[in-house]
DNA sequence: ACAAAGAGTGAATCACGGTTCACTTTTTCA
DNA sequence: TGAAAAAGTGAACCGTGATTCACTCTTTGT
């Protein structure tokens, strides 16, 4: 017996993982899981390719992680927003779809590669993670606008998917290119729609729209 | 000069041609288009592989043409829905998503393939157009509605993207799944679901809401 | 200082799927 | 019928990118 890890080597093998991780989360930020390469993420992490090997099994694992590292980090913002104390359900809900849209807006390949990028099933099954994680989110939030009779009976599951659906789509779609509109006002008219097909009460009541 | 194409040949090739594009639509309609391959597309056509290039430079070539088909077929049904007389903007408009929802939820694959899953730029460009035909088809009507006084002053674009968003994730998306009610009483929930977004002003006067 | 055990390496290998091409078969017309 | 022209064939080729592996380098405990 002459080897055993010692804390020195277990940290720099920590080291290299966040490298790692950091690597494959900037290629899918800037392109996309497709620009998830082996090769690619070693060479920006400054190691060999066959060192990867030495910290995940395979390329599915490797990915699986970085989308449950972005998810996890992008479903924390929206439950903060979620748990603002000193406002009604519908007000923190609203709040939450702004940060959503908002932060899809400013990192959209990101946001394109969680909400929609095809890549390989052990990444679906995190993706799946993921919209639920929102959908339950969303949709516990619009229970509770029921609850409050801010906005009428209607399934918050489907709400919350249609709201994320309308987001998503209206900021990462390929038509959104062509908004000329700057990028507040994007995201607070969407905002507006989902709340509004949520809650026509509301406005009827006050009398303010749009 | 010993040969010159002639009709029974041409018919012949036509009948080809049309095989191996039901073929394609088959096999992506199936598992979208990472399912359409080359000698799979061939197989099922029954024809040579080689021979698929003797009717479509490449397999960007063929996968452009299937999604063109495809997408015809689907915006003309919507467009058909918008052009009933009998009734007002708000109504065609609602009859028109309904339509659209129902499609996709009936073949959920293609509809995925056709709005969300990336392919090559060859099919990307054909996807603008897709979604361009609908964002318009949807954004006019919204536009007469507007100038009927149905609902109020909004970006016509932007809430028929946000319509078309709505749908695809609560339809195809993978918590589309889980849902246990019938077809029609999604469809109905979720086409609602569009309708407030854009018309709070319609239900606050009749009073009627899910 | 030395040997055991792991960590690091990167060129070679492999799998996959699109594309090619030398060849065979069919069609046409003089 | 025969020769030109095109259509059909499918095994071989090729590029891409994940994975492996024989090797070297580091680290550790005696």
């Amino acid at each position: 017996m002459a080897y055993r890890e010692t804390a020195k080597v277990r940290d720099r093998k920590a080291l290299t993982e966040q490298r790692i991780l950091q690597a494959s989360h900037e290629l899918v930020a800037e392109a996309g899981f497709a620009a998830l390469q082996m090769n690619q993420v070693a060479q920006r992490a400054g190691i060999a390719t066959g060192s990867l090997y030495r910290y995940f099994a395979n390329k599915e694992t490797l990915a699986a992680e970085v989308f449950r590292q972005a998810t996890e980090t992008e479903v924390d913002h929206v439950r903060r927003c979620l748990q603002q104390a000193d406002s009604c359900a519908l007000s923190r809900l609203e709040y939450a779809l702004q940060t959503f849209a908002e932060r899809a807006l400013k990192a959209p390949k990101l946001a394109w590669a969680l909400i929609a990028e095809p890549v390989d099933p052990a990444v679906d099954q995190q993706r799946l993670h993921y919209r639920l994680q929102y959908a339950n989110l969303f949709a516990s939030a619009v229970q509770q606008a029921i609850d409050d009779q801010l906005i009428p009976e209607q399934d918050p599951m489907l709400s919350s998917t249609a709201m994320v659906g309308a987001i998503a789509e209206a900021l990462i779609g390929p038509l959104a290119q062509q908004a000329q509109d700057p990028t507040h006002a994007i995201t607070h008219t969407i905002t507006q729609f989902c709340v509004r097909g949520l809650a026509p009460f509301r406005y009827s009541v006050t009398g303010a729209s749009l």
